[in-house]
DNA sequence: GCTGTGCTCG
DNA sequence: CGAGCACAGC
């Protein structure tokens, strides 16, 4: 007998504005567990019972005024919460559960990183070099199995942006952040679902900045959200999806939605 | 042989945050002419092109950045358009025009006046008084078939407001105001049309708080919005409505639409 | 409450 | 472009 478990990752660019189409999405898709990015809203004032009334009645949340903030929404029982405060800034970055599978959930939004690609001119740009450093401390001593989400806000390969060669100065797709997020995933035995389904050279993006006035036309894309799982894990997925869709629809987000189905 | 003239007033409160159901409005009512007020939009950013795929192709919009803002959208020729500026402080509070049959069509915004019912505490109290006896000025000199029409700011008779003693101090229906209005009102010949349709003490109301949560519930309303109408075109009128239902639309005004039709 | 504005952030 | 916030005005 083997159970499945679906996961899902989205950075909805603030819980409430969105929570409409968030409703409608899983409503249409139906994860098992949905794990959120940019909530954008202290824990008083999360939409925790309309998240409820849909099954996810097991909520882990952590968020802040503003900026940031994470949440795994489940209808699947969930133990262990840890909030890894790697940089002790303060800031809603990560949420991480056990599931009763024994699998670990580790939901993480990585600092975007300002516009200057430079340490020494813009230090949002240090801080996500130094996050994405200390995380790769962290990730080292993972030894149990993982899956890994959330926004990376780092787009790897050249397949992974719209166009490599305009992209190369841009932070989220430079070769110092590439190498850092490089580093994080041989620091543990992460497999890349997204590339893991949909190989390179494929075209894959999960971003479209709102400044681009129609995004299907220009397809202006990056790849900034990820789902990585420890080999072991990995091994019993059979299915990850970029939701694209959802970035056409009425008062998007930027990011869309991704889903992983395990056999277990 | 003889022709109808179907005139709207609406205090709308942002054109541009109201556009969907001033369309709405236009489809089910189709005025000859709208009368706008709180358009809050500089005439370049105006949406003409919304009323003019609806007929309203003649337009006299005066408007200004932020605040207040008036406009008349019509579907018979509009002449001769003045703009008055009573207080000569640029604030884009009235505009008049001729039809064609030589009615005067006169759209004011009074201003509202603060909170405090006091000219000594409140220096837009005082501006609001002193506006009313500007406008009585004028019209003493009007010597035309005229309809006056627009958001007065002002609910003079006892069954124009929810409770006539709780609101006695309440800036819109204290004596003092009232008074002005009264003084404004015997300046010229001129027939109140609400109550020339709907005699006192019929409860009639044009404006509902947005802090009252449940307008319907509680039905604090006030009658702030007036169609007046010199005797000689009054007497051509055969109907007046006030259409209360539109407060009950989604992301409503505070305001509701009047509508006078006149047999000429 | 619900507009507008100006601001910061991505 | 579109979230968040703060403020003013009604």
């Amino acid at each position: 007998m083997s159970t499945t478990l679906k996961i899902a990752s989205w950075n909805i660019n603030s819980v409430r504005a969105r929570i409409g189409i968030v409703e409608q999405f899983l409503r249409s898709e139906s994860p098992d567990v949905l794990c959120l990015q940019e909530t954008k809203v202290v824990d008083a004032d999360f939409p925790a019972a309309a998240f409820q009334d849909l099954g996810y009645v097991h909520q882990m949340i952590r968020g802040q005024r503003m900026h940031h903030g994470v949440a795994i929404l489940s209808r699947i029982p969930l133990h262990e919460d840890r909030h890894h405060d790697w940089q002790a800034n303060g800031e809603a970055r990560h949420v991480g559960v056990r599931l009763d599978c024994g699998i670990r959930l580790e939901n993480v939004y990585i600092p975007a990183g300002g516009d200057i690609p430079d340490r020494a001119l813009n230090p949002k740009f240090g801080q996500k070099l130094d996050f994405i450093e200390r995380m790769t401390r962290w990730s080292e001593e993972c030894d149990c199995p993982t899956i890994l989400v959330g926004d990376f806000n780092v787009a790897p390969l050249e397949c992974d942006v719209w166009s490599h060669k305009q992209l190369l100065k841009v932070v989220s797709h430079t070769p110092i952040e590439v190498e850092a997020l490089t580093r994080l995933q041989s620091s543990n035995d992460w497999v890349d679902l997204g590339r893991h389904f949909h190989p390179a050279p494929k075209r894959l993006h999960t971003w479209w900045s709102y400044r681009s006035p129609d995004f299907s036309k220009n397809d202006r894309g990056r790849r900034l959200d990820h789902m990585w799982a420890t080999r072991d894990v990995a091994a019993q997925a059979t299915e990850h999806h970029v939701h694209e869709i959802c970035r056409s629809w009425l008062k998007p987000s930027d990011h869309v939605p991704l889903v992983t189905e395990f056999v277990l």
